[in-house]
DNA sequence: GGCTTCG
DNA sequence: CGAAGCCAACGCAAG
DNA sequence: CTTGCG
């Protein structure tokens, strides 16, 4: 098999004297190509990258070690072809053999060529044949995937020396400028560093049980995840059957998510809280457990003497931690049953379907009595329902067998089906009692947070307390007493209330909603400990319901402000870090962030300089309201890498691959070939495009998606031509307010500059232009562009594209012009606007953009395009909208145009009267 | 700023 | 490795 | 048709 390649290593190696390779070698011929790193302590300590082609293994040696960081070449000395079974070899090399010393296997694992991002792991043939092309003309491209070792990597063979290449890590997801992955010293294999091997310790038996993740499809190598939140159900009012979803017991205990990494155990909350200390039994059974890295999902329950489940038990348990007078009802064992693996060995499982995991953690659950597999049913939901409420539980959860795991995300994918309806509320404030309960309280007043974080009235629960519950529920009530009501509208109650601060959930069972949101026959079931108020809300969907089976669909993707708000301020921290180079998370996204010191605004005079790390802050600070501004919608950027008085260019399609968190959607023009432009979805989008210094944020005036307000219709199959129907229908109509009167100050040939006559003109036309839409029953949102002038934003209804929506603008601009021809115009040659305000409605064409609402500007200030009420307009300046000022303006007023898209308005009356006349 | 290509 | 180049492109108005 | 415009 192996043959004149190798003939140099033969010679220099005499195996009678070496190990054997060991037992574990890959059967060769088949599946990926492979590749293994050595950690090899010879003369010098070096790293020897073996690459699998032919049957031998093509080997460098790397005297500094592979680098995560894309900016670090390591020199990598091309070596003799190693035999394929070498790959393997662990051990001691005796003195006076070639390459006398330690090797361990540092990290191994399969590897294809990647040129033009085009992966060859399903095909050796294909691969080997790229691979020897890549090695003839010194350039090599390919992805890794090992424990170590991931992602998009490059050899290229240098000028001089023969054998002279060097390994750079290709920029991507895995590329990492912080971690030095070297730290990482241990035997992928055997888990031995090669100081063990000195020490004289042996090899033993591997200690990964990976069963063959390579097989399981949409598994992925990644870091242990930095977060770990439970995916959260639905609610649906009634069982179901379908053969696309399964069923399990819903188990009434504390959600929680066991983690192993890096020989530590840990079992988190539902909050994330550290709860191991409160069960050693699983800590001791998922010691057990055969993975060097784990993640799991379950539930934690208590069963009593009778074998019964008991949730109080479990509460007793927890209560009487530390102490030996617990008084409840004992707990007889305390079980995590786990009903789900996201994470095993160096593989993130969560985009395995639902059905794939359950049968990897069935084959790697080692079950304890403490520790078990919760079994699940297919067929009947409505027979496996009852037998789960006969059985005395809650009831049953209903998944989706195909439905990947969505950490900390609500989806429509889970469904909780319960026999009783129970939700969960945040008290704030109590009754007072009467007769034997004046002592105590009456009934307890409850509210949820609706998606403006107001605290909204849902009435008042009275039954369900035990006296030992009235006196606790009393005291801790007390403890937390104040003066002003938490919630946002008077209280309907013709009783005194006690307010509470909004800090305790319960949790109530009642028989249905009224109509006013109260609950009906309420009564406490017990107190949320493991669930915190801004929890508790209208609705958490964060997926659109599309079985129509959940009981109130999201709002659309985004998360819930909370959440959202959560998110923000875990970047702001990450920002904040002094160094000039950065990598952070995001919502369990990697983003490296470079040169944050680079000053992008110069500032100059009074102007104070911006950095990139200011963009950045101002970025995060703003996602809360920009994000649903710029979702679903085209972007264009502008960008200005080094500063606004450096190199500018427009980007309208990135053309390599885009980080995976990027959304993306192909467009034509007018039905020819599809581009791909860049959708800002989400926060890790946001800071990316900061990362990659687009400054300005240019979106389309239509959208990707349908909604209520714009079908698409049955004959339109393909996507592209669905894309392209969609994005032709406006959700606004445009006005772009552009003074034209100068400041004396600007350089010949050049646009006006900012001014203060300018801009009071302008403001004076948008007024004249409001009263004018006022008439027409349109609604007007207004904002500074960030640099002179004023857009202006009519929301309507999607039933018209952008030739119909042209045209009424025209119309209403020409109306305008009609009424202030002196200081109004609309003509297109820029000599014929001077001393006038330029009203301009020739934007409103399909994949025409304009600085969104919150884009910054590529101004001396730093300013960006500002949301403004109509009150006061005339009293506010560009300039007072800088990066640096506007997240506290909007922390403080909100975002004046947040209910824009709510405002819409249909154009059919004014293009009627339009056509008449 | 990221990436490719060329030397 | 270092330097250099690329990174939008359409449709409407008006002459 | 070309050119200017954003
Ligand atoms: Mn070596
Ligand atoms: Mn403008």
């Amino acid at each position: 098999m192996v043959s004149g390649m190798l003939g140099e290593y033969d010679k220099k190696r005499d195996f009678r004297r070496t190990p054997e390779p060991a037992p574990t070698a890959p059967a060769a011929g088949a599946g990926p190509l492979l590749f293994v790193v050595q950690k090899h302590a010879a003369r010098r300590l070096h790293y020897d990258l073996r690459l699998e082609l032919d049957g031998a293994l093509k080997s460098w040696a790397i005297p500094g070690g592979p680098s995560l960081d894309p900016q670090v070449k390591r020199l990598a000395v091309m070596v003799e072809d190693h035999p394929l079974d070498y790959a393997s070899f662990e051990g001691n090399i005796p003195a006076g053999e070639y390459g006398a010393g330690q090797v361990i296997v540092w990290d191994r694992g399969d590897y294809s060529p990647d040129e033009e991002g085009k992966l060859s792991f399903g095909d050796r043939d294909e691969a080997s044949e790229r691979l020897r092309r890549g090695l003839a003309a010194g350039k090599l491209s390919f992805t890794l995937r090992g424990h170590k070792l991931k992602g998009s990597w490059t050899l290229v063979k240098m000028k001089r020396g023969q054998n002279d290449w060097l390994l750079i890590k290709h920029r991507d997801e895995q590329a990492d400028t912080a971690k030095n992955i070297l730290d990482k010293d241990r035997s992928v294999v055997s888990g031995l560093t090669i100081d063990n091997l000195k020490a004289g310790k042996k090899a033993s038996a591997p200690t990964s049980t990976a069963p063959g993740l390579d097989n399981v499809a949409s598994a992925r190598r990644t870091a242990f995840p930095a977060r770990l939140a439970p995916m959260l159900a639905s609610s649906a009012e009634r069982p179901f059957s379908d053969p696309d979803w399964l069923f399990e017991p819903k188990l009434d205990g504390y959600r929680t998510i066991a983690a192993i990494s890096d020989g530590r155990v840990r079992l988190l909350s539902r909050n994330g809280l550290d709860v191991t200390e409160k069960y050693a039994v699983i800590v001791e059974s998922l010691r057990r457990q055969p993975a060097a890295s784990l993640v799991l999902d379950g539930e934690i329950i208590a069963l009593d003497e009778k074998g019964k489940l008991c949730f109080q038990c479990l509460q007793g348990y927890l209560e009487s931690m530390g102490r030996r007078d617990n008084q409840g009802p004992a707990a007889a064992a305390i079980i995590y049953y786990v009903f789900d693996i996201l994470y095993l060995d160096g593989y993130d499982l969560s985009g395995v379907p639902l059905t794939g995991r359950k049968e990897v953690l069935d084959r790697v659950l080692s079950t304890t009595p403490a520790m078990r597999f919760l079994e699940h049913f297919e067929g009947e939901g409505e027979v496996i329902y009852h037998a789960a409420i006969d059985q005395g539980l809650e009831g049953v959860l209903a998944k989706r067998k195909g439905s990947v795991y969505k950490p900390g995300q609500r989806s429509p994918d889970w469904l909780k089906i319960k026999s009783v309806k129970t939700d969960d509320f945040v008290i704030g404030g109590y009754t007072p009692g009467t007769g034997n309960r004046s002592h105590s309280f009456g009934a307890l007043v409850l509210g949820y947070y609706n998606d403006k974080d107001r605290l909204i009235p849902a009435g008042n629960v009275g039954s369900g307390f035990d006296d030992r519950l009235l006196t606790d529920l009393k005291s801790r009530l007390d403890a937390i007493k104040t003066e002003r009501s938490p919630f946002e509208a008077k209280v309907d109650l013709n009783t005194p209330v006690t307010w509470v601060r909004p800090e305790l959930v319960a949790e109530v069972k009642f028989s249905e909603r009224t109509r006013d949101g109260r609950l009906r026959a309420p009564v406490f079931l017990r107190l949320r400990e493991d669930k915190t108020p801004d929890q508790v809300r209208v609705s958490l969907g964060d997926t659109k319901a599309p079985s129509g089976r959940t009981k109130e669909a999201g709002p659309a993707d985004d998360p819930p402000p909370r959440r959202a708000k959560d998110a923000v301020e875990d970047v702001l921290v990450q920002l904040r870090r002094p160094e000039d180079n950065l990598t952070i998370e995001v919502e369990g996204n990697r983003i490296n962030l470079t040169n944050l010191e680079k000053v992008l605004w110069p500032g100059g005079g009074k102007q104070p300089a911006r950095t990139k790390r200011d963009l950045l802050l101002y970025l995060a600070g703003v996602a809360p309201y920009l994000l649903k501004h710029l979702r679903d919608r085209p972007l264009t950027l502008s960008r200005y890498p080094d500063g606004i008085d450096g190199e500018h260019f427009w980007q309208k399609h990135w053309g390599h691959p885009v980080p995976e968190f990027v959304a993306t959607a192909p467009l034509s023009e007018h039905g020819r070939k599809t581009h791909d432009y860049l959708l800002c979805n989400n926060l890790a989008t946001l800071l990316w495009l900061g990362q990659v210094a687009d400054l300005e944020l240019h979106t389309w005036f239509s959208r990707v998606i349908p909604g209520p307000d714009r079908d698409i219709p049955g004959d339109l199959t393909e996507p592209a031509e669905i894309l392209d129907f969609l994005t032709s229908y406006p959700d606004f109509i445009i006005f772009d307010i552009d003074p034209y009167i100068y400041s004396g100050t600007e350089s010949r040939g050049a646009e006006p500059g900012l001014n203060k006559k300018g801009f009071t003109a302008t403001c004076e036309v948008a007024l004249w232009l409001k009263e004018i839409l006022d008439g027409l029953s349109l609604s007007a949102f207004v904002k500074t562009s960030g640099r002179t002038g004023l857009h202006i934003f009519v929301p309507i209804l999607r039933h018209f594209d952008f030739h119909a929506v042209h045209a009424a603008t025209r119309t209403i601009c020409q109306f305008v012009l009609q009424r202030h021809p002196a200081s109004v115009t609309t003509e297109w040659a820029v000599e014929k606007r001077t001393g006038k305000v330029f009203l301009d409605y020739n934007q409103n064409v399909r994949g025409k953009t304009l600085a969104s609402i919150l884009s910054p500007r590529p101004s001396p200030e730093a300013t960006v395009s500002m949301p403004l009420p109509w009150e006061g307009l005339m009293k506010v300046y560009p300039t007072n909208f800088t990066v640096a000022s506007v997240p506290a303006i909007l922390a403080d007023s909100g975002d004046p145009w947040a209910g824009i898209l709510d405002a819409k308005r249909d154009l059919k009356a004014l293009l009627d009267s339009g056509r008449k006349k």
